[in-house]
DNA sequence: CAATATACCTTGTAACACAAAGTAACTTAC
DNA sequence: GTAAGTTACTTTGTGTTACAAGGTATATTG
């Protein structure tokens, strides 16, 4: 029960990455990497959170995956694309969101 | 995996509630009905929920209770009251809750 | 007297973040 | 050239949590 930060993330890590995959296809290493910069670390994303979150999204169809090799050298990606679903299933959770998000603030200002 | 706003109110429901009884001392019917009110329904408690969270919190050491007598007739009620260590650890939430809503927000802006 | 509100309690469940371990290729520094 | 670090993906197991669904019991209102 001491680890507060770890209760507060849950959903919104889906949510975060739902989001970037709005903006375009990415892989998971740079998910996790873009999630980490624009959230100052705050988020602290690591590869063994991201990647289960992963395979439930696709399991439930909100994104799809395919191979790339990268330009240069190296092993190929793993890309994700969000599905018009998972942009559908985005709104949907973005709504949810903010309504706690005004919920809990009205009570710790009221 | 379809109830978001579950998963997105993980430790809000404990943050708000140490945020209630940091006002006053309250018992449990009064504290949902005052998370429903302040909140217009959004996080929607229910008594089941709130419950175990009370004796979490107390197994904590994080609030105390004691019964008392309703004014006028009733059964007696049992109130909860926040300690010094529930205060100390209202603080640190506060603070852990803020940190992911900041970051979460940036990465929903970006 | 039936319904509703008040008030508390208990059990079982699914979802989630995460640690910890592993595999494998490429790059940089000594 | 070899050791260390980075990139990149994968899997297993664990603890916490919100919640539904059930229960008990008293007081009030129509």
């Amino acid at each position: 029960m001491a680890d507060f930060k770890k209760q507060f993330k849950k959903g919104v890590l889906e949510l975060g990455i739902l989001k970037l995959l709005s903006e375009k296809d990415q892989y998971g290493y740079s998910i996790i990497q873009e999630i980490n910069i624009r959230s100052n670390n705050t988020l602290d994303l690591k590869d063994g959170t991201l990647y289960p979150i992963m395979y439930r999204l696709e399991d439930a169809k909100l994104i799809e995956s395919y191979w790339q090799e990268p330009e240069g050298r190296g092993k190929p990606r793993k890309y994700y694309r969000i599905t018009s679903t998972g942009k559908e299933r985005f709104r949907q959770m973005l709504y949810d969101f903010n309504e706690v998000n005004d919920g809990i603030t009205k009570i710790l200002k009221g």
